[in-house]
DNA sequence: ATCCCGAGGG
DNA sequence: CCCTCTGGAT
């Protein structure tokens, strides 16, 4: 769609503007309150809605507060509390490993480094680049979850659908300044507007720019 | 490429 | 019924 670096660029930041625009505040979406439970928080969040791990996670954090105790947790009463979420068995065994982790091999602080990060049971780049943004205010990458990808790909900005591929891509075309709110505004409209299953195009603020419309029929 | 896993929408 | 929801490990 877009050939050259300098045409994505242009799209890129037409998007960026669009996006800050509509969405002027953008705020991660899982609750949380401290590093350490936005990590786990995201851990939690595959494949899964951020309003059901916001449904678990009060209970989580209140038995479990820190890597210590979540450490000393047991695998049933971990699997209990995240079961509703999907995946319950290796999410709980990836909680208690990062906590193990951290107790055992970081003085039971977050590491604030991409590789250090996605050494831990249960942790990519995708939820690496969650925490060092948002909790650390360190712009290491672009998070690319399954609404950056779909999005990033409707609007031209990337041609790939390998998420390693797709961060490269935005990372070249976006300020650095604007990865980590791109993302949360990105992941944002996926859920109100560009929704996968039913997108509202006549109520979407880059109807203009989005290479999709004339393509195929209006959605509404 | 496949598995892990459950809930809700269309 | 099939698809999607802030993926990661094998």
């Amino acid at each position: 769609m877009f050939d050259t670096l300098d045409a994505r660029k242009r799209q890129a930041r037409k998007v960026v503007t669009r996006l800050r625009k509509t969405y002027p505040v953008a705020e991660c979406a899982l609750h949380h309150d401290s590093p350490f439970q936005l990590l786990a928080a995201t851990i939690l969040s595959a494949q899964c809605t951020d309003e059901r791990v916001n449904s678990v996670t009060p209970t989580l954090f209140s038995r479990f507060p820190d890597p210590e105790s979540l450490a000393s947790a047991t695998q049933e009463q971990v699997e209990e509390i995240v079961k509703p979420l999907g995946f319950f068995r290796a999410k709980a065994t990836n909680l208690r490993g990062m906590a193990q982790t951290l107790v055992d091999r970081h003085d039971g602080v977050l590491p604030q480094s991409l590789d250090e990060l996605v050494k831990l049971p249960g942790v990519g780049r995708k939820t690496a680049n969650v925490v060092l943004g948002t909790a650390f205010g360190i712009p290491s990458g672009v998070v690319v979850d399954t609404h950056v990808r779909r999005i990033s790909n409707l609007l031209g900005l990337t041609e790939s659908q390998n998420p390693e591929i797709i961060e490269r891509d935005l990372v070249a075309i976006l300020p650095k300044k604007e990865w980590i709110n791109y993302s949360h505004r990105m992941i944002h409209h996926g859920r109100q507007i560009c929704i996968a299953r039913r997108p509202k195009c006549l109520e979407c603020p880059m109807l203009k720019i989005c290479p999709r419309v004339g393509l195929s029929p209006l959605e509404s």
